[in-house]
DNA sequence: CGTCTATTTGAGATGCGTCAACCGTTGTGG
DNA sequence: CCACAACGGTTGACGCATCTCAAATAGACG
């Protein structure tokens, strides 16, 4: 089963686009001079029913963001990594909730100056419009994931979205940190705690996997993983 | 459970805006006098791995949107109804596909035509940046019922789509057609055909529903329905 | 009237959830 | 420096919601 969430929310955009046009330049400076936040492990980025004041780049950490139902269920919709936009799209108030899961630095742009650049440069919206795009996306390849795999296939499709991001960014594609709590993976792939641990052990013991620590995974069998996701989505 | 995807992946814009700007009302003119073309039921908009030459707005009808793995499960992503866009986000080829449930009318805007509005005009892509904005948001809506609910929440929850998006077109909100088979329903619900058969004669027997044919529902007890959803959420 | 498809219904199997206990790590305070 | 509490993770036993397989029914169409 395909990747998750690996980068679903975020991957928004603001990665240099070759050729980049000035709009694109200007984002990424005035997110470069932006005010910086920190926030640690576990504090909130914002949550739902916000007033939505700002849009945010993860520089360093991790965020989860994530919709709970009135009786406590919690659906995480993604996690943002270093380089992802959080926070867009959101009218008004804010729809959900984003928590940071491990210490987090985190650029903020103010929605007003976003909009004033979006008056002067034609080009920022359609940029906005694309990366909002992306992240769709990835929230349908996550849906067609909880929809129709299984609990395996979901775990799997997690670890190979881990993977093929360490790929794209020149890193060893079988050695990863997981940053979130089997709870995170958990409501991000729509199954329970004990499920997901269990289906680690399994791999483990199926020798595809290496748990050195809870939180560190060692690929041993990246193309038995593979024939186990049947698929190739990446979250 | 809450509304699922009634209108998940359209509801994209193009809703006259109170005060629009000119290049709303560029792109609403544009498509009202853009070609028209028709499908017939089961027919194809487009499929996976088509290059994307045009949006289409549907005018009248109804369009599953949806995606399949290698071994032909599918998930529907979504259903597009009249004034909804689809074909928007996809860059040089489809990542889906999109074919009709009913006969259906579709306006057609060559992405060229789409792309030379956007340079001229800046608020355009803002316009486009806010739509799909809104269809992510009904996509993680869907995301969180797939994940989260049981199979009688999902069902009722995507009843209850109907029932509001009929009342926001000022029609009756207790009685509508569904256009979609129980095998759409299943797939978009991440259930099985027998499962939502089943649910539906469930919600008969208990009084909250009519089901004068198969296709077409009466709800008798809204409020009933409403206790069963527990969330707000609209596909 | 006969075929084809969609839907419903039944009976049985199972994957995953639930409940519960246990383990390992971390951090804190005596 | 050690004891203990708190937390995250693992493992086990069991139950049940949903899936699977199968058959009957109902419409739609020619």
């Amino acid at each position: 089963m395909p990747a998750l969430s690996t980068a679903s929310q975020p991957r928004l955009a603001l990665q240099p686009v070759v050729g980049s046009a000035p709009s694109s330049q200007d984002l990424e400076a005035r997110l470069a001079q932006a005010s910086l936040r920190r926030v640690e492990a576990k504090e909130f980025v914002f949550a739902e029913g916000d007033p939505t004041t700002h849009i945010f780049q993860v520089e360093t950490g991790a965020v989860a963001l994530y919709k709970v139902l009135s009786d406590g269920r919690r659906q995480v919709v993604g996690f943002a990594y270093p380089g992802d936009l959080i926070g867009l799209g959101a009218e008004g108030e804010h729809v959900m909730n984003a928590q940071a899961i491990k210490p987090t630095r985190l650029r903020c742009l103010p929605l007003a100056a976003l909009n004033q650049m979006a008056r002067q440069d034609a080009r920022l919206g359609f940029k906005l419009y694309e990366a909002v795009a992306r992240e769709l996306a990835t929230t349908r390849d996550l849906l067609l994931t909880t929809g129709q795999r299984s609990a395996t296939e979901r775990v799997v499709a997690f670890l190979l979205a881990f993977s093929r991001r360490n790929e794209r960014t020149a890193k060893d594609p079988c050695a990863f940190d997981l940053p979130m709590t089997r709870a995170d993976i958990a409501d991000f792939l729509g199954l329970t705690i004990e499920t997901v641990s269990r289906t680690f052990t399994k791999l483990r013991v199926m020798g595809l996997i290496e748990l050195p620590q809870s939180n560190h995974v060692q690929i041993t069998d990246l193309e038995a993983l593979e024939a186990l996701a049947g698929g190739e989505e990446d979250f």
